[in-house]
DNA sequence: CTTCATGTGTACTGTGTGGTACACACTATA
DNA sequence: TATAGTGTGTACCACACAGTACACATGAAG
């Protein structure tokens, strides 16, 4: 696989951040970097897919700075929160199974299990 | 932390295999990790809880080796299987979000909805 | 023209992961 | 009593993860 592969991760954000910083200088790699809390050459390494991993506390922070989705940025980059993990980890028997059981269904079905959840139907 | 820690997955497999060994004699420490895969002191490490950790294949392997289930030993280890992780990570808006909304629901709860999905009524 | 901010290249680092290789002491057994 | 098998201690290893530190060239702004 070439150095640069097909992450779309990097790419993504870097879209992102430079379409914030059309309207808002504060945007620079720079300052994004520094108010998450990495050397801008590591966040630049980042953007441009060169394998470099961001922790799951960075990922998070990227996600308020750029207003996206933790769990879209987390998966992006291969990851599933920790929280989401815990979950799993606790009843594995219960939500490893009812996880793969729900692999194949559409979207519009997980959605209405989503929706009866929230209603308190359970 | 001390070294040994409280991880309970070694103990576990431990007392499995040796439960098992009293009527097979195959089930030495040696010839499970040759079965495995690994060095016998490895494997000596893992069930003393000597922080080695198992690779994912491993876990599986030695699941079907002690009559255990997949996901539970994977729990045991903090980990979670790559085919339930791959379904979180195709559609984490989705996924992410409903694992959240199951994780304090009784068990019971989780159960109807997974006897419902597989009754198809979704 | 200088000065500041910006993005990037290069080198380096510590910790975790997932192991191998081999020697050692003990035990069962034939 | 040889010897085969058993569990363990010690040393070592390669690679992934998650970065830092600093120099450099360029571009914008005063």
């Amino acid at each position: 696989m070439r150095n640069t592969d097909k992450n779309p991760f990097g790419a993504y954000i870097r879209e992102k951040r430079e379409s914030f910083r059309k309207t808002d200088r504060s945007f620079s790699l720079r300052q994004v970097a520094q108010r998450i809390g990495v050397e801008p050459s590591y966040l630049s390494k980042v953007e441009r897919g060169e394998n470099a991993p961001l922790s799951e506390e960075k990922i998070l922070l990227l996600a308020l700075e750029l207003d996206e989705d933790q769990d879209v940025l987390l998966a992006l980059c291969g990851k599933i929160g920790k929280d989401v993990q815990e979950v799993i980890r606790k009843r594995p028997l219960l939500f490893a199974q009812l996880i793969r059981d729900l692999k194949n269904l559409p979207d519009h079905a997980v959605l209405r299990i989503i929706r009866e959840v929230r209603d308190g139907k359970w």
